[in-house]
Order: structure tokens, then sequence, then C-alpha cells
DNA sequence: TCAATATGTAAATGACTTGTAAATAATAAC
DNA sequence: GTTATTATTTACAAGTCATTTACATATTGA
């Protein structure tokens, strides 16, 4: 499982590192919050183990910015000296799945990644498929008919919300909060988006999957078959 | 959420069954380990809550039959005063999802089960059928035959609207109340847009699915009787 | 039966939404 | 710093939709 690890104690990290890696996962560590959100978004890592205070971005709001502003459901576990009641429920509050206090066992961070991995990773998602269009998350490339698609970070994270939702029609202001938060552009911004997405996606073939849905957004999906 | 609550300790099972009902959750307490798995198993719980030591099956035993011998994947928190490693060892291997040790605070109780609930609980896609049409909410999209349709905005809310009270008969009013609120065009408009659901639904067809009942509404269904 | 009323369909209009290209600004890479 | 890539703005063409208008057809009840 490729797990992003960050944890800002060198000793610790390190030690939790090498007891994952010894169990067969890819552990990448990483020191700083800013670091560790960018990272999580970018690689899609399956599951991640953060540390309530981190410099820069603390775990909680690290772990709420991943949910609200990127959707992304990425398992977290909340690795934490702060014990009490109200901690916990800060961290849990925050979208965290599990919350464990220090000291803990390596053991236990094991069952506890055992038991969240039998829950949260239905497929172990290696590839994102639509008709003959495939996403891999972690090559951060598409493909298409076995060609490679040219995507630019936008319409890479359109492509895989829209893939993702699929065969679901993903309204317009969902995919504008996707690409900015908040803080939206001009209005019609996300349109130049997908028509670049469209280009790359289904312009050179013959059968479309990128279809707008008047007034409400756009779907991906093979029409037709079901 | 309907959670079953196996715990021999009275005055406990007691407390959680309290706070639990409060958040609105339908919960039944259980005090012996067999009666739990058969409860499990003959009403389908939604979450189960075990006590590790219980009279008759203890709690990991029990999970382990559930998973094994039923093929039950419902969500298991296991409850305990054994806090050791080993024992956490224990009951995960069970096949549990998380592991509380006694004494625990309500409120992590009630984290732990939000958490659990967003992971154990997939989302389904309902569709509407009537006779051979369909039509799925979350795709904003009709087939008939296994066609796709074409339907604009409106079409789209009359089907959704028809189909969900196929095969009772709709008030012309009840229609119009539905696109318009309160704020109707004039009287005929509503006719056009039948018209065009009728051309989508019905034209190409032989079996005719859409019925005027002159002077009240319409109805969806198959065959003229009911 | 006949006429009054209800309903079906087609075509046309105008408001609005969407697609795309080209130009400019902002970022990232080198 | 300079260049290449990416993001946004601007402008306009094309498409879609709700409504209106007009007229044909169907149903009802006397």
């Amino acid at each position: 499982m490729r797990i992003l690890l960050a944890e800002d104690d060198a000793d610790l990290a390190a030690n939790v590192a090498d007891y994952l890696r010894a169990l067969g996962h890819e552990v990448t560590p990483v020191a700083s919050g800013r670091t560790a959100l960018r990272r999580a978004v970018e690689e899609s890592s399956e599951l991640l183990i953060l540390d309530r205070m981190l410099p820069g971005l603390d775990g909680a709001e690290l772990c709420r910015r991943l949910r609200r502003d990127h959707g992304r459901q990425t398992p977290v576990i909340m690795l934490t000296a702060l014990g009490s009641t109200e901690d916990k429920v800060a961290g849990f509050e925050a979208g965290a799945d599990d919350y464990l206090v220090k000291p803990f066992s390596l053991v236990e961070l094991r069952l506890r990644i055992e038991a969240l991995a039998r829950r949260a990773l239905p497929p172990v998602e290696e590839a994102l498929q639509v008709a003959d269009l495939s996403y891999h998350p972690r090559r951060l490339q598409a493909q298409r008919a076995g060609k490679p698609l040219a995507l630019n970070p936008t319409t890479r994270k359109l492509l895989e919300h829209l893939m993702r939702a699929s065969p679901a029609v993903v309204p317009r202001a969902e995919l504008e909060h996707l690409l900015w938060a908040n803080e939206a552009p001009q209005e019609d911004v996300l349109r130049m988006h997908m028509s670049n997405l469209r280009g790359a996606v289904d312009k050179p073939f013959r059968r479309k999957l990128l279809h707008t849905v008047h007034g409400v957004g756009y779907r991906l999906a093979d029409e037709g078959g079901t």
C-alpha cells in the first residue's frame, strides 16, 4: 500500500517507516503539512498517517482541506500526543478515520491499518476505467485506446473527478469547487478547461465519452451501453 | 442506523443504548453471545458493538463466525477492558473494525461509529423502472429498451415525477406546480412539454407508456389498467 | 349528432447556455 | 533572467431551451 507519513519527529518517522516497509508497504515520509497536502493530492496515496501537530499546516486542518477542498476520501489515521476527548473530537470531525494516541505500539498501528484497509479500499485502485479510457492516479497519466493523452494539471483533475463520479453527472459548481475551492475566477473559465479536456479525450475519437448536461454539468460515460 | 449492542454489563449497556438512541439510532441490546450472533444474522444490523467478554460466545469468536460462517461484512466495534497489544491483535484478527478500551468516552464511541459509517456503507445508485423504461437520477439520464432518451430539464423533471408516481394518475395542477411552483406561464405550456416528453418516451416505440386521463392529468404505466 | 371544451403537435421567437479560438497574463522550468 | 507551459480573459459563433402562437384532432355531454 502507498502510504504518506506526515510526521516531524524524525526518529518516530524513521521507526514507523521502517516498520511499515518491512510489512511490504511503500512509505513516503514528509515533515511539513503543506508538502503532505500537496503530495497527498498529486500522488493520490492510499493511506495518510498524519501527526496532529505539524509545522506549516496541522494534521487536522490538512485532513479537513483534503476532504473539503479536494474531495478526497483517502483514509486518514491521526497520530498524536493529544489524548483528551476534545482532541479526539477535533480529529474525527476533521475527517479522520482513526485516532492513535502516542505512545502507541507499532503492532496496533498495523492492526488499525489493516482494519481500515478492509473497509476503505474496495479495489486496490490501480487505474480508473471508463470504456476504453483509463487513468492511472499514480502515474498521473491517462490513456485512450492505448494511446497516452496530453493533459495539464487542470484537465487531469477534471478527468479524475469525472471518472470517479462516472456515470453520474457532476454539476458545474462541483467542478469549479474542485479546481478553485472558494476563490473562483470568471464564470466561463471552466468552459475553457472542459473544452481542452474534450480536445484531449474525445476529439481524436469517434465515440464520445464526455457529455454536456445543459444547465447542470458534465457526465463522463459511454452512452448506449451500461 | 440499526445497531446491535452485545454487552453483559447491564449498566454500561443501558448507558450506551440511551446515548445512541438519543443520537437517533435504533439500538437492540443483548446480553449473551449466542443471542447476539443469531440476531445479527437474522436482523442484518448495520453495525455491531461487541463486548470482548460475553457469556456463551465471546466477542472475538462471535465476530469470526459472523464473517467466516455467515459471510457478513457488517462493521464491528469491539468493546473491552483488555487493553494489551495481544488482546487488540486478537480482536482485529477476528475481523473487528475498531477496538475501544474501557473505560471509554461515549463521545469517542460516537466519533468512531461515524468514522466507520462513512467507510462501511457504500452509496447505492437506484434506478426508477416502469416497464422497459428506466431513469437514473444520478446520471440524469433515461433509457428505454437500452437506448438513451434525449431529455431537456423540463421533460426530465416531468418524467421523474411521473415515474415515481407510477402507476397513479398525476393531476395537471401537480405537474404545473412541480415546474413553476406558483407562477405558471400560460395554461397550455404544460401540453407542450408533455408532447415533447411523449416524443422522447413513446414516439419511437410501439407500446405506449404515457397516457392522458381526460380532464384530470397524466399517467405513466404499462397498459391502460391502473 | 353536434358543438363546446380539452388535448396534441408543429413552427417560430428570443433568452440564455455552451463551445472554441485567439490574445493576454501568470507560473513554473531552466 | 529567459523560455516554455499553463491559466485566464475576451469575443463571438453555435446550440439549446422555454414559451408563444396557431391550428389540428379528440373527447365529452346534451
